[in-house]
DNA sequence: CCGATCACG
DNA sequence: ACGTACGTGATCGGC
């Protein structure tokens, strides 16, 4: 059998252009040519031609208006916009194509689609040929048959389909595909469907009557709901239809022997990928016998620092990259360091670095990507690193930027083509060598990079309003989140060693026990094993709906079915063990250092709402709630002389919130330090404050919480365990009882439309895209997001100024006492005794007034000899 | 490598 | 007709 590749052009193009066009910013060449959806398009091609090794493979491309389609013209019109960055890198493909020995069609009046639905037919028609489809787009899959299937493209990677897998998805077989889409429409492709239909619907639809024709023959048997859609878009169903019927008899010039793949053209595609100045793509396809020209500039620039040269750096400024090697970056080991100074590059290595500390003690300003890291990777070594100005990692965050720890990802947003560091290292299966000399290189590059970049982020910054965000807060909390990772957080190895084994007894004593109650072995954390077991074997009764023809055994379901049978609550039990056990004791004690702490990493730069993110370990979610929160966290200890003091917000949010919404009822009851949940409760189920139930407040404490999400009466419903008319009637009542606050949602939402973001009070802003969605349910989740965002991002923003200020206090008076962790709201210490009535008494000073709000922020102090005792 | 599950705020 | 509250990370089973 032979295999040709069926590539819908068009498609790649469309989506790698769009893939890559970050905000409006479009990767270009020097000439300010776009080459963006052009560097996609070629990785695909390689990563295709990799992966199925194929004997043949086809591009085709869509040319002029499809003369069959003429009389819904209008229909089309919409999906012919192109923007002209992206229209001129089509001839560029196609030349691009050319030079990689891959043939390609486009046919007067015809679409992609119709030229591969005409080739896939030759496939289906030849004995000795099977077909592969490359596309993104679901209207193709009625191509599928025996000889031809499809690899659709998502936006992570791809999913098969043949014949069984479409069935398997939609129930009738792939020529339906047209029916479907007559029924349901696809509005990305201007196909109207039948207004009021939905793919559950289509599909129900087709199982019973099979065709487009057999369902409007049965219209009598449809519900009158159904029918009467049915009927009242008869004609557009059927010229949906059409529109979706690919054309598969395109006159075409074909031969399989045309279309063989020979591989590329190295001086071509060299010539071309040149001129686009791919370089890490130059450098994957590895032209040995050919020197770059661009590569022997940079040789110039590139000079080694000599030590005498020291003093050169005294009196300017520099950036600086330091190239690490390791993931997990505390664990990583120093390859070297690039300097940029304007001029010229230069590089040191780890012995140079060590002998030239004075570098980085100088007060010039320094600019560099990730200073978090240089100062933890560089500490024990003894180097520390002086008044660096500008952190690329750091801007690039701010002004929305995907930012990776590798810098190559954001170095391609400002069109410097900077390898990976896959591309350099290799995986950890399969690393590769780098050749000091090449290394010297990409260090100067990326430290470049770090140089020329700087002042337009800084004018980013400055355009978006963040530069006071940027320069008093995060800059300095960079050396202060370096800090509590160095110091790290004393662990007690031999308690959490008992309280593994005490864990492990349990688990097997209750494992034994679900056994016989299930009448067989199986394993208790299998999902599906467990599905089987309860709802099969057992017979329980399922309490809900059932999804995807799949049984959840979530939390959620489970305790609904507690009472049918005792082996529910084991199994609850079984998960809660299991829980601690892997997660807290087991992976806890995996993390101690031989110096018997644990330092975890603080990711600066990771979340959308300015928050920060804990990992290796992730120290933000230690148990807390259960009864089983304190094994764990007896197991976080002070150092000598030292107790642990933990000092968290109280109902930071929800204040934050009454201040946003400027609702009267909420900042007085915070004015008078009420318990707001109690006193929500008050206000709304219309008692006295001193008749409150547990019941009463409960129900009001979720609707708090619900309001600060962006609440639905469904989510709140689902929290409550009540019915949806109940829940939308607790949140009626909250919006009566305080009118500023539907005012103010109203205000903050349509702001978000209006912009495109939201801004929290320290003007970190979010870009939510999700609001330019077609789609309801991705726009209301936008609308969540532009209503959530501002309030937990207030809150970062506000502990995050007083973890700041409270590193510059201890520094200040000398305190030995050290910020350990921060858990969002809550920070905790190491506190010497003697220093522990001083450091409360900053602590909490600064916590409470780092920001005015209209209402007062309250802070809550306990210390005790383990995390468990001050909290 | 992804989804399910569950730990935290 | 749709699916359903915000933000995270680690582990597991199963593909």
């Amino acid at each position: 059998m032979k295999k040709i590749i069926l590539v819908d052009g068009n498609n790649l193009l469309f989506r790698s252009f769009y893939a890559t066009a970050y905000q409006g910013v479009i990767m270009k060449n020097s000439k300010g040519f776009p080459t963006n959806a052009l560097y996609g398009f070629i990785n695909m091609m390689n990563k295709i031609i990799k992966e199925e090794n194929p004997n043949y493979i086809v591009v085709a491309f869509d040319k002029g208006k499809t003369f069959r389609h003429d009389k819904y013209e209008s229909y089309k019109a919409g999906r012919m916009a192109m923007p002209d960055e992206l229209r001129v890198q089509f001839p560029k493909a196609k030349e691009v194509l050319d030079s990689m020995g891959i043939k390609h069609y486009e046919i007067d009046n015809y679409e992609a689609d119709d030229i591969i639905g005409t080739l896939a037919k030759k496939v289906d028609e030849e004995d000795e040929f099977v077909a592969t489809i490359v596309s993104s787009d679901k209207d193709l899959l009625q191509l599928i048959s025996d000889e031809v299937d499809v690899k659709l493209l998502k936006q992570t990677g791809h999913i098969w389909m043949n014949t069984e897998e479409f069935r398997n998805t939609y129930k009738v077989d792939p020529i339906r595909m047209i029916d479907l889409k007559a029924l349901m429409g696809d509005p990305s492709d201007h196909i109207p469907g039948v207004k009021g239909i939905g793919e559950k619907t289509a599909i129900d639809l087709l199982v019973k009557y099979g065709s487009l024709d057999g369902v409007y023959e049965h219209l009598d048997c449809i519900s009158p709901k159904t029918r009467e859609k049915l009927e009242n878009d008869r004609e557009n169903a059927y010229m949906s239809y059409d529109l979706a019927t690919i054309y598969r008899e395109v006159p075409i010039d074909f031969t399989f022997e045309d279309c063989a793949y020979k591989g590329y053209k190295p001086e071509e595609f060299k010539r071309i990928l040149e001129e686009l100045e791919f370089y890490s793509l130059l450098k994957k396809l590895d032209f040995t016998n050919v020197t770059m020209e661009k590569e022997e500039k940079k040789e110039e620039k590139l000079k080694e620092l000599i030590i005498e040269d020291i003093s050169h750096f005294k009196n300017k400024n520099f950036s600086f990259y330091l190239e690490t090697r390791g993931s997990i970056y505390s664990k990583s080991d120093i390859l070297g360091l690039g300097i940029y100074d304007g001029e010229k590059g230069y590089f040191l290595s780890l012995d140079d670095i060590i002998q030239h500390k004075d570098l980085f003690c100088f007060t010039n300003e320094k600019y560099t990507y990730d200073l978090k890291k240089c100062l933890v990777v560089l500490n024990p070594y003894g180097l520390s690193i002086q008044n660096v100005t500008f952190d690329t990692m750091i801007a690039a965050y701010l002004l929305d930027y995907i930012v990776k720890d590798d810098i190559s990802f954001v170095a391609r947003s400002f069109q410097y083509d900077i390898p990976d560091y896959e591309e350099l290292y290799g995986t950890d299966k399969r690393p590769k060598e780098i050749p000091l000399d090449e290394l010297k290189q990409i260090c100067c590059q990326k430290a470049k990079f770090i140089y020329e970049t700087r002042e337009r982020l800084l004018n980013e910054l400055k355009e978006n309003e963040e530069e006071e965000l940027f320069h008093s807060i995060e800059m300095p909390l960079a050396t202060v989140l370096a800090d509590m990772e160095i110091t790290g957080i004393k662990v007690d190895r031999d308690y959490l060693t008992e309280v593994e084994e005490e864990l492990k007894k349990e688990m097997d004593t209750l494992e034994k026990s679900i056994y016989q109650d299930a009448n067989q072995e199986f394993n208790i954390m299998s999902p599906s094993q467990l599905a089987k077991v309860l709802f099969e074997d057992l017979g329980i009764h399922y309490p809900k709906k059932v999804k995807d023809q799949k049984y959840s055994t979530s939390k959620e379901i489970l305790d609904k079915i507690i009472g049918e049978h005792p082996i529910v609550e084991k199994i609850l039990e079984y998960r809660t063990l299991a829980k601690l056990y892997t997660n807290y004791a087991v992976g806890l004690k995996a993390e101690i250092r031989e110096d018997g702490r644990i330092h975890t990493i603080f990711t600066q730069t990771l979340t959308r709402t300015g928050r920060l993110s804990s990992i290796s370990p992730n120290l933000q979610n230690i148990p807390a709630r259960s009864d089983y929160s304190r094994l764990i966290r007896k197991a976080f200890i002070p150092d000598e002389d030292s107790v642990l003091m933990s000092s968290d917000y109280s109902q930071v949010e929800l204040r934050i919130f009454a201040h946003m919404s400027n609702e009267e009822n909420l900042i007085q009851a915070f004015k008078d330090n009420k318990d707001i949940h109690a006193k929500t409760a008050a206000d709304i189920f219309h008692v006295p404050e001193d008749q409150v139930t547990k019941d009463m407040r409960r129900n009001a404490k979720a609707v708090n919480f619900g309001i600060l999400y962006g609440i639905s009466s469904f989510g709140l419903s689902e929290d409550l365990g009540i019915d949806i008319v109940t829940a939308k009637n607790f949140i009626d009542n909250y919006l009566d009882t305080y009118p500023g606050i539907q005012d103010y949602m109203e205000k903050e939402k349509a702001l978000a439309y209006q912009n495109g973001y939201v801004r929290t009070l320290m003007n970190r802003k979010r870009v939510i895209e999700e609001l330019k969605s077609k789609n309801y349910i991705i726009r209301s989740s936008g609308e969540r997001m532009a209503l959530n965002t501002p309030i937990q991002g207030t809150a970062a923003d506000i502990l995050k100024k007083a973890m700041v200020e409270i590193y510059q206090e201890f520094e200040k008076r000398q305190l030995k006492s050290k910020m350990l962790i921060q858990v969002h709201d809550e920070l905790v210490f190491n506190v010497l005794k003697e220093e522990l009535a001083e450091v409360k008494e900053i602590v909490r000073n600064i916590m409470e007034n780092t920001f005015q709000l209209r209402v007062p922020l309250k802070v809550d102090i306990e210390e005790g000899n383990n995390w468990y005792e001050a909290k």
